[in-house]
DNA sequence: GTAGCACGCTTCGAATTCGAAGCAAGTAGA
DNA sequence: TCTACTTGCTTCGAATTCGAAGCGTGCTAC
């Protein structure tokens, strides 16, 4: 059903405005934390949700399921936290398996520590920008996207044309 | 959280989705760019900014300012674009500093075979939801803030605070 | 012409990522 | 209870990232 229809020029301009600017906000993002707070961007999402939990802790899944990082560089990361005094990891009570991870005074502070700069960063170089129109606009509409790609199957059915990836990278 | 002029709802939201959908996005694309032709995004991107150069050919400088990555990160993926043959590198004739980097017959092949996946990928994650307006409104919107991110200062320049007072994770 | 600085790229070591494999705890069916 | 499957997390090795340092080349002032 897709012919191959190139994306026509107003997409692309989409496309790319899309990537840019998500990677610029999230290099700046970065900077900022480790300036202020010695943080780095995995980190303070981290501490961010746990904060946002109601009783400071959730377990490693319910970590992982809301950021993108695979399993393993969340483990990685936690220990990292753990280690800084920020975290602590314990098994979960009704559940041997499970790893609740919880915000120390520490961690709270950290995070205080970094949230206004944090938050001026983002001010400063996405909303500044925008009028209340255009942040509903693209409230509106990316939310519509994510919903979508939280839905549409991961797509392993390989293309019609030329499967074979006959040459791995080397 | 602490109320220290935070982000109202509204900017949360709209940041939260560009963060979200840029990551979906990028984690998508990069699969079928592995499956289908054996290509990292970074790889991807180099060939892409090749191929739509006049002469297929660009300084390594031309090249990092239009990507995100270091300046390292992009000799590394260099040296394995050639490796795999997909381009060239040579010095430049007019300035001996200089690389220059040509996508050679086979890097057109490759990019030519991974093309039509990344555009129905695209195609169905991003824009199946959309409408045309939609389309117009984020192009605008973001074009908008990425020029904005392009010139504002990285943020060192105004406050000179802290030159040597930050305290590293550890 | 030559010293000094700027530029373009690469090399280096440390940190972080991923997916696959491993391990322990829970669950269901006999 | 025993066996097999599932679930939750960690460990492992390879690949990739970054910034700092290194090395030629080009430019400018004397």
């Amino acid at each position: 059903m897709t012919d191959a229809t190139p994306l026509d020029a107003e997409q692309l301009a989409a496309y790319f405005a899309l990537k840019e600017v998500g990677s610029l906000l999230e290099h700046a993002v970065e900077q900022q934390l480790r300036v202020d707070g010695g943080l780095s961007g995995p980190q303070f999402q981290i501490l961010a949700r746990l904060a946002g939990s109601p009783r400071g802790h959730l377990r490693m899944t319910d970590l992982a399921d809301g950021l993108v990082y695979s399993r393993s560089a969340l483990t990685y990361q936690a220990a990292q936290l753990e280690n800084a005094g920020l975290i602590t990891r314990a098994p979960a009570e009704d559940d041997e398996r499970s790893t609740v991870v919880t915000l120390t005074p520490g961690g709270r502070e950290r995070l205080g520590k970094v949230m206004p700069g944090h938050i001026e960063v983002v001010q400063r170089l996405l909303f500044d920008t925008l009028t209340r129109d255009d942040i509903a606009a693209i409230t509106d509409i990316l939310g519509r996207v994510r919903d979508r790609m939280r839905t549409v199957p991961p797509r392993s059915a390989a293309p019609r044309r030329s499967t074979g990836a006959r040459k791995p990278a080397d």
